[in-house]
DNA sequence: TTGAAAGCGATACCAT
DNA sequence: ATGGTATCGCTTTCAA
């Protein structure tokens, strides 16, 4: 069933059924009716491809996870993120197409494709900081492009990115008050801007406070459970009393570590993680955390970069979300109404 | 940059650099080579969008996620399920959509965009179990599918799912040979094949040790951790001394619950889980779990698509994983080496 | 408001 | 082994 079809069934010309479809504004009430019903009773579809070729719209965006993401497939934070993501094509009627380069010789290989023409309309790629050569790849590939979370060396491209160094002052500010005065933080990947941003947040904060920054105090982690819990056993030789943990998903190494060597949270440590994912939450005792806003990040991006698609890179979106303190038990402060 | 642009700068017909491109046989060497010389230089990428409406094949293949698959965000197993699944298609050089369906009303509202002509090749399919109207409109849609999971009222279609039924069976008899007495289970939701086959398999173990099936020792849960947890409360007022749990995520729900009450795993009460993620190596105490091959199955759930695709739909392919119980600390038996 | 017709950029068949 | 060309199914001018 084509549209040629579709129109000699309702006995007008293809044009005038492509102008039906795609609902423009001069076509004669009754025509259209009859239109619409033919279509209706054929269960006509528009072929996708050709309107694509004829029209140099696929109506398809690319979401681009480069390989130095790491974190993928165990950090609840891109499910989610890819949730917003997809809700927002579907509501703009565009398809979401996943490329996810499991190592740095498939993204090599694979990435020219990526930006192929007649494939997708714009792409949206995962920000993974310092050696981004993933995105110098998008810019030669000449496509509308944005980048989820901030993009360091790239200082032309639009991005959507929450405040991660104001976040990190909160979280770590908050345990200042509290009256921590060891202080410790386990970092993201320091490859990363989130984790590099997150680690200047903690550094404002304290140097604010006019305490002076141990550096011993400070202990990278990668963003995965297993680092983090790692990371905690070789920060209690140093006798912390409050850590910043970079992550909801880290801090819930941390506190497997924790439990382990009978240091009770928030009594002997006081936590506060980062992103207010479902096990912040579920964590023993609930975990005090800096909530950001993921779904909305989703959205914005696909927002963004139909924005971009439709009126050009020019000037450069710069789009950063506040995030905000969600105060539950792991930091030694009851919160005043259950969150 | 177009076929004809690059046949022209090769002085050849376009129909030659499309046989190069293509790989087809009967070119000359040197005329392969001017060509892909050309096609060096200039950077030629072929239009994906012309492609497909010349060769009728898209080269994507489309990942559906049902509105009644409600854990898709937050049970690791879908990432990495996803992650398989990418993998394989990338290097079978197909393009993966994601279709994320949030609501019924968004499903039934953009099902039918899926298979329009032009837009994917074939579709995989995340089975719900019962109610599958979705898989009704795949089939409406005459378009090649599988479904991830055992479809329920639906024979004929082809699926790769794991030997759900054995391996709860295992599950639930390794309990039993530890000389656990009153063996509760919490299930998936019942609605799905995955939840269904499970606690049939726990049914099978216990009638075939001779006990006798204890309904109240049976809470349905949903998949996810919180639900898990209330199920785990609703429970204890019951005295199991062991719960065979049909998630991984949900068991970790159970431990915190019992945590909370502090109830010693394996001591008082002892766990086994099912999947085998990260949070199961992860829990304290380690979980003991069965394992399926999640990743293979993105793999052949790929790799059999493809082959429908190519051959047709008859017969229905049928393929089932085993699984391996992976014996930890939270069955109170010790495991011989350290996994 | 509608129709005719020229593309869009490949593939694949038919010749040679 | 190579070229010519019809064709895929739509969009989009242009003219009426």
């Amino acid at each position: 069933m084509t549209l040629e079809e579709v129109a000699k069934l309702a006995g007008v010309s293809s044009a005038t059924v492509s102008r039906v479809i795609n609902n423009y504004p001069h076509v004669r009430n009754n025509v259209r009716q009859r239109v619409l019903e033919v279509i209706e009773e054929t269960g006509y579809q528009p072929n996708i491809a050709a309107r694509s070729l004829a029209s140099n719209r696929t109506n398809v965006i690319g979401l681009v996870i480069p390989n130095s993401v790491s974190n993928f497939f165990t950090d609840p934070y891109f499910p989610r993120l890819t949730e917003g993501i997809s809700h927002t094509c579907n509501e703009n009627d565009y398809v979401l197409s996943l490329f996810i380069f499991n190592s740095q010789e498939i993204e090599r290989k694979l990435f020219p494709r990526v930006t192929r023409p007649g494939l997708v309309d714009g792409i949206i790629i995962q920000s993974t900081g310092l050696n981004d050569e993933t995105i110098s790849y998008v810019i030669e590939g000449n496509i509308p492009f944005i980048v989820a979370g901030r993009p360091m060396n790239t200082p032309l491209a639009s991005f959507v990115d929450v405040d991660n160094v104001s976040g990190a002052y909160k979280a770590t500010s908050h345990l200042i008050q509290l009256g921590r005065k060891r202080i410790a933080t386990i970092t993201g990947a320091l490859d990363t801007s989130v984790g590099i941003d997150r680690l200047q947040g903690y550094r404002q904060a304290i140097n604010n406070h006019a305490f002076a920054i141990d550096e011993a105090l400070i202990e990278e982690g990668n963003f995965t459970e297993l680092g983090s819990y790692y990371a905690t056993k070789r920060l209690l030789p140093l006798n912390p009393d409050a850590i910043f943990v970079a992550s909801d998903t880290m801090a819930i190494g941390v506190m497997r570590a924790l439990r382990e060597e009978n240091i009770s949270v928030p009594k002997d440590i006081a936590i506060v993680g980062f992103d207010d994912l479902p096990p912040a939450i579920n964590a023993v005792p609930p975990l005090t955390t800096v909530r950001q806003p993921i779904y909305r990040f989703g959205f914005k991006l696909v927002e963004t970069l139909l924005d971009v698609i439709k009126n050009g890179p020019e000037p450069p979106r710069r789009i950063i979300f506040e995030t905000e303190l969600v105060i539950r038990e792991s930091c030694g402060m009851r919160s005043p109404v259950v969150s």
